[in-house]
DNA sequence: AAGAATTGTGTAAGTACTTACGTAATTATA
DNA sequence: TATAATTACGTAAGTACTTACACAATTCTT
């Protein structure tokens, strides 16, 4: 039984790792019924300083073989032991030591080089026979990883997904007090609420939708997880205030999607700018408006502003069209 | 520069190991980004525990999964650590814990599942992209690697190089020294040159060859590397001996080249029967006679056999059809 | 020319496996 | 029913990497 196997790609990597390890066990048995004492992990890194004419260092070997300097210093060492490789400090920089093969390394790689052919040809004809190019396979997938690594990859699809699965709701009143909840909790962890916030969020439809604005609410499943208000400055001036979304859901596409409907609410309005004030504290914020285009126009204290937080606080600004 | 790219399928190890390793550290990427603490090589081990309804058992776990047992052992111990399983011991057999799944554990796998889907997607989408179908690829490797390991495969190419290596010749006078210090190479090592020894070393022409028998050598390169000699015990009975390969050819098939010629050119003579004598201490050439056919006939001292050495050794017989 | 930044190497610690070996419990065998 | 063999688990040591950090030499910047 081969539970890995009935995975499929979910377990693709513990999959492809088994089988690499299986590749290099067999190698080292290989060189252990010669007789020779030698292990394939060495290959690579001997194999580069002996074809190379001019003496390697050890940052050259490393980015040459794309492994990490440290696993090179590792094996250099191993191989200086052995007596097949010798190092030298480098005449113009003293920093660098440079490696070469000795004659006893030239010995072996004499040895080994028909010995080495049958690896090839036994790996090749393994593949071949299972109809399958390794490495045109294994060069297609590293350049589509070169474009965009794995982790990425990962981390974009489950975005989309929590992005989906945000819901974007108008403002009714019975979920006025999410309104004053959700922004008391963040205010209450960064900030003081202050009396001007209370105002507002105590009387959402006097303070903001009698006067031309709009409220949003995000929901997740059963619950609201997100709020923000878009206030009307004047006909062609909106501004986005009193986003808050609850620690759980954060860094869960919350944000991101209250402020796009914002936008769009705001442009349906006939809003030509929209400002928001935050603090250049909160990195998320501000890195999330900017993905949205808005820029900083204000970072000095605004002395005298209605908010006492403002004193540290940055303004955004979007043009729309 | 990717060095490793170019050797081909030299490295091809290397480069999955590469490859693998990009994949695992996606996993571990993607998991931190969402802020949950879970490892990819976690994954099998804990997946394996919670699918199943009974609870398994360490060893169970690491033949489902086909890594060893401390290799599960560790990562349940770290998974109990986590409080993500529990163990407890086996009613009816004490040497066995059983692993099962914890309350926090199934909160956690209820959390992680769309996360799972999203790797699995992720991933396949990549395949395809490259127009891979890399569970078909691993499946068809991994069924040619079941019926033959990739070190034999490499093993067996290799000897059959040093096979094809090998040239046997026939006795000229100018190759005779060899055929006295090749046997006298390896008797003196495990055994005394006996008085017997010495006359027919010395004379294999007047010994050997006039008796109707034959001696052949191997030749590997310049260098003359192995020899053996057939001599004619009655029309139809011949007796393989004297054979020897010096120790720096041994393991070449110098030995397995040499004994089928002398088959062969004994069959050409008319023998019905061969026969040899050698030690059961000898294994490797027990076990090469052995492959060709040969079976012992007698165990058992030969008080007063020519040789003092006899009183150890066995013989064999081959029938020729 | 002084200070900052970068580069090359080395060391330490951590991870995730492996093989080898030890011990206790169970099962098979004579 | 002793004794041997097998099984299940655990521990130790080894391997082959990694990341993080330290330090010295060199190069860049002002």
């Amino acid at each position: 039984m081969d539970f890995i196997k009935e995975l499929g790609y979910l377990a693709i990597a513990s999959r492809m790792k088994r089988l690499t390890d299986r590749f290099m066990r067999g190698g080292s048995q290989a060189y252990k019924a010669l007789g020779i004492d030698f292990e394939p992990r060495w290959f690579t890194v001997f194999y580069l300083i002996y074809t190379q004419d001019a003496p390697l260092s050890i940052s050259e070997i490393s980015s040459s073989l794309k492994i990490s300097h440290p696993a090179v210093i590792q094996t250099t060492q191993i191989l200086t032991k052995k007596g097949l490789i010798k190092s030298f400090q480098d005449s113009q920089d003293r920093r660098i030591r440079r490696l070469a093969i000795t004659g006893k390394g030239k010995e072996l790689v004499n040895f080994l080089i028909p010995v080495w052919n049958d690896f090839e040809t036994a790996t090749s004809e393994l593949f071949e026979k299972a109809g399958v190019d390794m490495l045109d396979i294994i060069k297609s997938i590293e350049l589509f990883l070169d474009e965009e690594d794995v982790g990425s990859r990962i981390i974009n699809r489950i975005k989309q997904r929590q992005y989906n699965a945000v819901e974007i709701l108008d403002y009714t009143p019975e979920y006025k007090e999410y309104f004053q909840k959700l922004n008391y909790e963040w205010l209450e962890k960064y900030f003081q609420v202050e009396k001007l916030d209370k105002k507002i969020l105590l009387n959402p439809e006097e303070q903001i939708i009698q006067q031309g604005g709009f409220v949003l609410f995000a929901r997740m499943g059963e619950k609201v997880v997100g709020t923000t208000a878009v206030l009307k400055r004047d006909e062609k001036t909106y501004e986005i205030a009193k986003m808050a979304v609850t620690e759980k859901a954060q860094g869960m596409q919350v944000g991101r999607k209250l402020t796009k409907e914002a936008i769009a609410r705001a442009e349906e309005k006939g809003a030509k700018k929209l400002i928001l004030k935050t603090d250049n504290r909160l990195r998320a914020a501000v890195n999330l408006y900017r993905t949205f285009g808005f820029k900083v126009t204000q970072t000095k204290p605004t002395i005298g502003g209605k908010y006492e937080r403002e004193r540290f606080g940055i303004q955004m600004k979007l043009d729309l069209i």
